[in-house]
DNA sequence: GAGCTCAATGTGAACGCTAACATTACTGCT
DNA sequence: AGCAGTAATGTTAGCGTTCACATTGAGCTC
């Protein structure tokens, strides 16, 4: 058979006795078409098999439908699951997605990562990269389009949505101090990150205005510091009865750890995390956790991006309280 | 200042004193352009800040520099690994990928979104969904491009790679048997998936090879599912003293079961795993299980797809063993 | 019923590129 | 010197839309 072109508007306009720009009309839900007209053409296209060109209307009204998203640590499951809902509300509004995984310590990958993006002419990015130098270079490098950081940094003057994570740094350190914790560390995530900052600021303020000292180790949000620094950490009740660990990953490697060297928690030490991943209320024993909702946050991301695109924006920041999950990691402190 | 219109070829070539179709040469390094001339064009190029606009390449010349990924369980590791290493590949080659998340149960989903992709003129499909049905609506909604299946099933006409996951449930189980087990129980995964199946045969296989009988207990990859098996699993040891569990993650909800009850593993009772999931190292105890290179995987994947796009495939299928990752799990039976 | 308005539809150009073919200017060969 | 052959570049048309503006016709006003 001939070469089965595809149809186009002209074709379709052919079919229902109008113009091309008729079938344009209907195609882009123009109220000013008569009902009768419009389903004459629907028809013509359902009869043709039409298939409107993307690439067309990309170049002939430079809107590409396009979004564009920057992700660092993509493996994660905090990290996925929110792509993975912006994803999803992007398409329910008719939008692409493309993303791109990039190293947020490399400053050439997340350049290239957003050159690969602008080519394409995305008309909004957002940036699932929690390092703050990552998100300085990708704000500088896009310009004329909407930029949303997803649990980040974030001015006044831009797009932001992310977990409240001074309020769950302060909620994990209060309720160690509720149940009598006097000697409570923290373990944060690795500098350069909002998240750590911010958690570890949440549990400052908290510590100072209960009048106890804060004592922060760093850490990098990997399991294996976790369990490093579980090792070596100089248990005696005096110095240690608590810990805050700034995520659910290390609070693993950590437990681990101690179950090496026989200390009970939560009898011994009490430990509270910060993510609640699946994995989390199956550990030995069950974590007590801040709970974040990333499906939410994706949500609520793109949505926020969406509305900046077509203009009907009401607000730039969004923030979202994380819920103490209480589980068996808790309790309060030994005796003296 | 004036609107900026965005430089095109035509700017370009009045610049470097061309044509716009050397212009378009220069873009495409078509061989027949001389030196000189070109880093004329190059220069005139950088001084415009020009960007090629892939829209209207793409409506020129009917390829799209697209790819499409439809992914179920987006928010797994492992999915999102490969996913995730998909990209990376098919970027360095100059291909833009959308990701698509679905919910592989629902045909409406499945539908929507290869309509979605289509929509969009992919030049090449891959398809993460492991769940055989989804995998099958897939192929017959996708027409006149590449597709490429990730651990999913396959036919010797098709692109596929996938982790061998016959030899994987084999290499568990006669693992097993060398510690000296007899009684070995297999949890697999979920009805309908190919990942499922296939170790499950491997396991069956071996069992039979070795005389011995396989018992099978239904599962579905999720972790509380493990828990709820491990709960009520009557362990005797002439009924059981070893499992091979067809994932890590049912494996996390299983143990956590045995510790509750108070049973000892791995002296009282062996366990292997599947997938090496990062927290597998750090479980109590550490988990033996097989290893999947998602990286790997992904990368295979891709380039497969893109030499099948480009008329340069050279095979079809691609498969890769997983390694057996010993850890402190598994041991000798319980004398009786 | 002339003139006006507005709703519905049509016309031609433009978007920025590539494809196909056309032209030019060398080179080397006889 | 004349001509073929080829390397390098130019010219024109077309990809499938939307945009800006033009046209048509029905309904209303006085």
């Amino acid at each position: 058979m001939a070469n089965p072109r595809q149809p186009n508007i002209y074709d379709v306009a052919r079919l229902a006795k109008v113009s091309h720009q008729t079938v344009s009309r209907v195609l882009n839900n123009n109220p000013s078409i008569r009902p009768e007209t419009k389903s004459r053409v629907l028809k013509a296209m359902e009869s043709l098999g039409y298939r409107p060109s993307l690439a067309a209307r990309a170049l002939a009204s430079s809107r590409s439908k396009m979004l564009g998203i920057l992700s660092s640590d993509t493996d994660f499951t905090g990290p996925a699951a929110m792509v993975h809902h912006m994803e999803a509300a992007a398409r329910a509004q008719g939008f692409f997605v493309v993303t791109v995984g990039i190293d947020a310590n490399d400053e050439e990958s997340v350049q290239s990562g957003i050159d690969h993006l602008m080519k394409l002419g995305i008309e909004g990015l957002a940036l699932v990269t929690p390092q703050l130098r990552a998100v300085e270079i990708a704000r500088a490098a896009v310009s004329g389009i909407p930029v949303v950081t997803l649990d980040s940094m974030y001015r006044m003057d831009e797009l932001a949505v992310s977990v409240d994570n001074f309020a769950g740094g302060a909620a994990a350190t209060q309720h160690l101090i509720d149940l009598g914790h006097r000697n409570i560390v923290h373990i944060s995530g690795p500098q350069g990150w909002f998240e750590s900052t911010t958690r570890a600021a949440g549990y400052t303020a908290t510590m100072l205005n209960a009048n106890l000292v804060p004592q922060v180790i760093d850490g990098d949000w990997q399991i294996d510091t976790g369990y490093r620094i579980g090792k070596k950490l100089n248990i005696d009740s005096k110095a240690v009865t608590a810990l805050f660990i700034a995520n659910d990953r290390m609070s693993f490697g950590f437990m681990h750890a101690m179950r090496e060297r026989g200390i009970e928690v939560p009898k011994r030490l009490s430990i509270v995390g910060f993510d609640d991943l699946e994995e989390t209320a199956y550990t030995s024993p069950p974590l007590t956790t801040l709970r974040q909702d990333f499906k939410a946050l994706g949500n609520r991301a793109m949505n926020l991006l969406l509305s900046e695109i077509s203009g009907t924006a009401t607000k730039k920041l969004d923030r979202l309280v994380p819920e103490l999950i209480l589980r068996s990691s808790t309790a309060a402190p030994p005796k003296l």
